[in-house]
DNA sequence: TGCTGTGAAACCGTTCACAGCT
DNA sequence: AGCTGTGAACGGTTTCACAGCA
């Protein structure tokens, strides 16, 4: 599924890693590790070591040899590569189940990632806050709240059939990037990055492999052979 | 990030595809579409025509060459492959606004699948129900549930540090197939296909373009050459 | 003519194996 | 001795280009 914008030497599969490895950077750090090797670290998440030297050569010389990586150093310079280093904004559109989960996660409230409104068009959700406080705005406050927070990346969980509309409006209130949490296929927009998270995709995937695979087609007599 | 169980001849790429595919197919059945070609197809989901072809080419012959596909037909035989033409159970473990999200989607719903419970341990939500109705059970009617309802797949929207122990009982009750919500890692269980599905991960990915890909390691001054 | 099905080519990402530094 | 950084081999997927059929 391409989700290609400009020149994107990097995969997404790199970048997917090299926020594992911060992760798994910043629980080392809290143990108290100081030097870590690709191997360990290969080893806790699940990846393997050469993989991890060959993701972290495409962007410099980041250990020493014969002895590994120093934790916090690496941490660092992974966070900063990740644009992490800098605080950004989010705003999530639709204050439904999946908006709310989207907002209050701790996953988007750690680093540099703050979620700084939720947006619906339900009158009665607006001026509310969620669990972890964020404010639930109208939506046609859209433009003003981006252009006031200066977001730059926005989450949309809205209805399937609202989200190339409101895809277009946070375009043009000058949102750059976006996560697509809906099964609605949004059209190629100028300066608009989008990546799609389909999670029904995820499932149906599974119930192909769980039946068998391509099981369905073969007869179901035994084959000739 | 491999979730490799068994002999996986089929690639999750693939079966994302076709999960596409499927969903392109209704609506276009919806709009009274007879016959389709692989183009038009590819030029509604975003894909390749010939990629469209070359995915279904691995599990037989769909077409009809000079024409194109039969929608209805094509329709219920990618239905079939991917083993949505029988009813399949799931069940949610989690009932916070993620797991509630997921138990009352449509795409969770429809064809074959249906969510027939909803797990948490906390008592104030047992007893209750999501929107849709979907009962929330208390976390220690896993196995019972499972075996009583034949469900075989999992969504697992627990806290993290919870994720590994519902994991080993969801496993334990019979459950084969499961997707993984949260950010913790699984380890690898015997008869349990696992998906991970970190959200947290597509929003840093968007973070390293926006930041300008490599950017933050280059000099800020211009490079000599 | 139009479109499928498919071998061949191109491409990309991962894995291997080792040279080079500490 | 240990571990990184990396060229080369490998495997898999995507794209191309066309043969074959309606």
């Amino acid at each position: 599924m391409p989700g290609r914008a400009r020149r994107e030497a990097v995969s997404e599969a790199t970048t997917h890693r090299l926020s594992l490895l911060l992760r798994g950077l910043k629980a080392l750090e809290e143990e108290g590790v100081g030097t870590v090797s690709s191997q360990v670290l290969a080893a806790r998440l699940g990846l393997g070591a050469a993989q991890i030297r060959k993701d972290l050569a495409r962007f410099g010389e980041f250990g020493v040899r014969g002895v590994g990586y120093g934790v916090a150093d690496l941490k660092e310079r992974i966070r900063r590569l990740l644009g992490l280093s800098t605080p950004r904004a989010l705003v999530v559109v639709g204050a439904g189940n999946l908006g709310l989960a989207l907002a209050d996660s701790r996953n988007f409230n750690s680093d540099g990632l703050e979620v700084v409104a939720l947006f619906d068009s339900d009158r009665r959700k607006v001026g509310g806050r969620s669990r972890t406080g964020v404010p639930i705005r109208s939506a046609s406050e859209i433009a003003e709240t981006v252009a006031g927070t200066g977001a730059e990346i926005a989450l949309l969980a809205v209805p399937a059939d609202e989200a190339p509309g409101v895809a277009a409006r946070l375009a043009a209130a000058g949102i750059r990037a976006l996560v697509n949490f809906t099964a609605a296929a949004l059209p190629p927009m100028p300066r608009l990055m989008v990546r799609n998270v389909d999670l029904t995709l995820f499932v149906e995937g599974l119930t192909f492999h769980l039946s068998g695979g391509d099981a369905a087609l073969r007869p179901a007599v035994a084959p000739v052979r």
